[in-house]
RNA sequence: GGGGAAUUAGCUCAGUUGGCCAGAGCACCUGCCUUGCACGCAGGGGGUCAAGGGUUCGACUCCCUUAUUCUCCA
């Protein structure tokens, strides 16, 4: 069966037959999803058609095949630590697929599958086995004869290669309730002739034999399960196929792997060329190879569709992803410099046809790849210093365990991989405590999980009406009445929570600040502090709890707020657009919030823009404010509508809902927000700052209105106070430059004359010295600016004099210091300690204080009694 | 959203229960040596120890607040 045929012509090969059965071919949906919070990769081939299958929406073509790119990293058969150590498990892959929507069945379905991998691929019909589901007595199925009659008569009436499968194996659900139905799936047995001959490969089926497979399944939807758990015929039934198109090519291809078909090997290749270990000659290399060959293809697929690796949700696993084959790289290759960006332009020749986001996108995906690559291998070198200094440190204490909490701190604290930690340990004939580590590891998740915890009490409902009708487009005030009210403690803190039939009060969505104000009732006014949104419930927060929940009530936005806010959330509208004109179209929002006082802007871009970028989209910005471009809605559009319009930044929806979409002159976007009328109310925006938030993510945060004008007149206002201060009337810039520079060489003159007087003062102290006890004695008080002078004096002193004492004091307002040197020569010979000597006489200025056997200060609060204790210091001397 | 860590010279980083007036390498400047590709030698300049507050005789070091960055968990 090997026919060498290359993945792009394979793959084409399926869209031609499916195209020649009346399939329309549609591009894979994007990998990374975006408008399903249960979701954050497409995992199957059907999840962009899963609305059809709900029958929530109806598909414009009742046939339709594609390739769809997927992505899995957990789940039970998918663990990401298990992907590279074998051969056919993998993070992304490509899954080939035929649907019917209401149209085609088993028949059809069976035929083709047959006519495609027999006829058009030439695959031997020995090597092929076929499962039917056997049927299940407790839910009351029968066996699917359909399939089973059709696949016999493929087989010309022989039914030795067809398999019966249990509920698990061969009848498939989308979840807990739903559309659902027996599947048939296709099995290819690709193993030698000599070891087929030992076992038949019919015994092996669903046995998890790398070399049995499964490569196609058909899944027959026909079934709806109710949430009572009963079955209910589907008014229109489905086929849903899903082919993996790796495995396919591997039995086409011949190879034993999927990493040794031309998908992966020209990847691979590309390594091997890099860090010279070729593929096939050491298992530790092949793996490392798999590694990185796998991880490339999911981390530059995601980087594509917008996920740019990051700290949180689906950038925190792409992240992950990524530093997994750098440390394989590491580990496993021997490199130390980032080398996986060098890959992408390889990636996109062998599937950019197919994906041409990857060969648009190469630059960029290569870029995020290269930095997110170095910042993790300094990562990985600060871990390594720090875990040479704990393993000295073991070896030091005679240990040969390290505790879990140290190798969790590395991980936790410093993203250092436990797997490396463990292998140096190793390397240094040390242990780990897996389990204190495991330990640890709970710890932080059980933290994490209190974080999240609310109580939340029952609602407490005054009318049974369902949901709120939001009127705050039109309105800011309006009459409403409380449908229902609870409490909720987070973090020990309670809250009031109030619902309405209707109200104008925003909840916070969409990055736009929820709106605050009152509700007034005959009787009483129960301020608002915020707006929220849970699902499509609009929560209002606040201070009290009304008396009367019964009554009617007046519930009245805070006007300037909301303005405020406007402004600003049309100013971000615009600012998009224009970082998009400026930066370019790659710049996509990532992240937004708009409050009454400022707004943020998070955008996807690789480098920090230049100042003269930022000053021409705020110009720009400015530009469009004053042509006073007017506000076009149009609400409860289908999506396709505002695809069409041009609308950017789509997040959250679902293909298929109705938008609602906010047009400035040529800003398109899709937003649920509040906005100014015309763009000329915002007046001026100004950028305040413009920061990175992470790799390849820039956020700029703005003002606008009232707020940009005070911001300028504060600057403006500074700039004249300091001219004012250097009575410059010219140049200030030129006047604080000057400044400066006299500045430093003032310093350096004082620095001299202290020097000078210091100087002065030693010669006057080392003149009065006295000879006690065989050592010299100098002491005194003297005058000094500060106590630094002090310690300036006896650092001199201890660099000129040997064999001396020195105690000096000195008086600043009511407070006193005081210091003892003490030569080195007689700290060591005659054991003198000046610790010692300053706590005996500190006592004389109503204070204490301590240093080093060679120099102690202490500070007080009785200048008279500096004297005195230099008396004592003597007396100290004398009696040694 | 929560936890942990870091921030010291232009750059990369040391700085040990709070105390020898804050150090190294690279870079920079001066001089010497020398035809070389990280030259060598001698000397020198450069620090609000992230910012602000507190404790202390004394804070880079301890405590609090803020900012920025890294990192793990959800």
């Amino acid at each position: 069966m090997i026919n060498n045929m290359k993945s792009q012509d394979l793959r084409q090969e399926f869209f031609n037959f499916f195209s020649s059965k009346g399939h329309i071919i549609v591009p894979s949906a994007p990998m990374v999803v975006k408008n399903d919070p249960t979701l954050m990769f497409t995992n199957a081939g059907m999840n962009q058609f899963k609305d059809i299958f709900l029958g929530h929406q109806q598909g414009e073509n009742k046939r339709v095949a594609n390739s769809q790119k997927c992505l899995r990293v957990s789940g039970k058969h998918n663990d990401l630590e298990e992907v590279g150590h074998d051969t056919y498990h993998h993070t992304m892959f490509e899954m080939l697929g035929n649907w019917s929507f209401g149209d085609y069945f088993k028949e059809e379905a069976i035929s083709w599958a047959w006519e495609f991998l027999t006829e058009k691929l030439k695959i031997p019909t020995d090597r092929l086995y076929f499962s039917i589901f056997e049927g299940d007595e407790s839910e009351n199925l029968e066996r699917d004869d359909e399939s089973y009659k059709r696949w016999k008569f493929q087989l010309n009436g022989d039914d030795s290669r067809i398999v019966l499968g249990n509920k698990k194996d061969n009848f498939w659900e989308m979840g807990d309730t739903g559309p659902c139905g027996p599947c048939s799936e296709i099995h290819v047995d690709i193993r030698d002739d000599e070891e087929r001959k030992k076992i038949p490969g019919k015994d092996l089926v669903n046995k998890g034999h790398p070399h049995v497979i499964e490569i196609w399944n058909l899944v027959f939807i026909q079934y709806n399960r109710k949430a009572d758990g009963k079955l209910e015929y589907l008014p229109s039934k489905h086929v849903d196929t899903g082919m993996g198109f790796e495995r396919l090519c591997m039995a086409i291809q011949g190879k034993k792997s999927n990493y040794e078909t031309d998908i992966f090997q020209s990847i691979i290749k590309e390594i091997s060329s890099i860090t010279g270990k070729p593929y096939g000659k050491n298992e530790k290399w092949d793996i490392g190879l798999r590694v990185i060959a796998d991880h490339l293809r999911a981390v530059a697929f995601s980087i594509a569709d917008g996920q740019i690796p990051s700290n949180n949700k689906a950038g925190y696993v792409i992240r992950r992803i990524l530093r997994r084959a750098v440390r394989y790289g590491y580990n496993n290759l021997e490199t130390e410099e980032p080398f996986i960006y060098k890959l992408v332009p390889v990636l996109a020749s062998t599937m950019g046809k197919q994906y041409p986001e990857l060969e648009s996108g190469m630059e960029h995906i290569s870029k995020i790849i290269f930095e997110e690559e170095t910042a993790f291998l300094k990562t990985l070198g600060k871990g390594l210093k720090m875990i040479d200094r704990m393993v000295a440190e073991l070896r030091k204490e005679k240990k040969s365990t390290m505790p879990g909490k140290a190798a969790f701190e590395l991980y936790d604290t410093f993203g250092f991989p436990v797997d490396l930690t463990q292998l140096i340990l190793r390397e240094n004939g040390l242990d780990l405590d897996t389990k204190g580590f495991e330990e640890e590891m709970k710890v932080q998740k059980e933290r994490s999980r209190e974080d999240a915890a609310v109580e939340t009490a029952d609602w407490t409902i005054v009318r049974d009406i369902e949901g709120t009708t939001f009127t705050g487009y039109e309105k800011t005030e309006d009459i409403v009445q409380i449908t229902k009210y609870r409490k909720v403690k987070v973090k020990g803190k309670d809250t009031l929570q109030l619902v309405l039939d209707k109200t104008p009060f925003y909840g916070e969505s969409g990055g736009q600040a929820g709106d605050s104000g009152v509700l007034n009732s005959a009787k009483e006014k129960i301020v608002i502090i915020d707006t929220v949104k849970e699902n499509n419930l609009i929560i209002h927060l606040a201070k009290t709890f009304p008396a009367d929940p019964a009554a009617s009530f007046t519930a009245a936005v805070d006007i300037q707020k909301r303005e405020m806010t406007a402004n600003n959330h049309t100013a971000t509208h615009l600012l998009h657009q224009a970082l998009r004109a400026v930066l370019g179209t790659h710049v996509e929002q990532k992240g937004s919030l708009v409050t009454a006082d400022r707004l943020r802007f998070d955008f996807s871009h690789f480098s920090k823009p230049s100042r003269e970028e930022l000053m021409k989209a705020e110009d720009m910005v400015n530009r469009l404010i004053r042509e006073n471009h007017s506000r076009i809605v149009s609400d409860g559009i289908p999506m396709e509508e505002a695809k069409a319009k041009g609308a950017m930044a789509l997040f959250g929806e679902k293909y298929g809902d109705r938008v609602r979409v906010i047009e400035f002159g040529n800003s398109v976007e899709l937003c649920g927000g509040t906005h100014v009328e015309s763009t000329g109310k915002i007046g001026l925006i100004k950028i305040v700052s413009e920061g990175a938030i992470a790799a390849g993510i820039r956020r700029i945060e703005a003002v606008t209105a009232d707020r940009a004008m005070e911001y300028v007149n504060e600057k403006i206002a500074t700039l004249e106070e300091i001219a004012a201060l250097l009575k410059s009337t010219g140049n200030v810039r030129e006047s604080v430059e000057k400044l400066i520079s006299e500045n430093t060489s003032l310093k350096k003159t004082i620095e001299r004359f202290e020097a000078q007087s210091a100087g002065i003062i030693i010669k006057d102290l080392t003149d009065r010295a006295v000879n006690v006890n065989n050592l010299k004695f100098i002491s005194g008080q003297i005058e000094a600016e500060s106590p630094e002078m002090l310690k300036t004096i006896a650092y001199q002193i201890r660099k000129t004099e040997e064999n001396t004492v020195l105690v000096i004091g000195s008086a600043s307002g009511d407070k006193a210091n005081l210091i003892v040197m003490v030569s080195d020569n007689l700290v060591k010979e005659r054991n003198l300690n000046a610790t010692t000597i300053i706590r005996e006489i500190s006592g004389e200025i109503n204070g204490g204080g301590g240093g080093q056997p060679f120099l102690a200060t202490a500070g007080g609060k009785k200048p008279a009694g500096i004297p005195k204790a230099i008396e004592k210091a003597l007396m100290i001397i004398q009696k040694l």
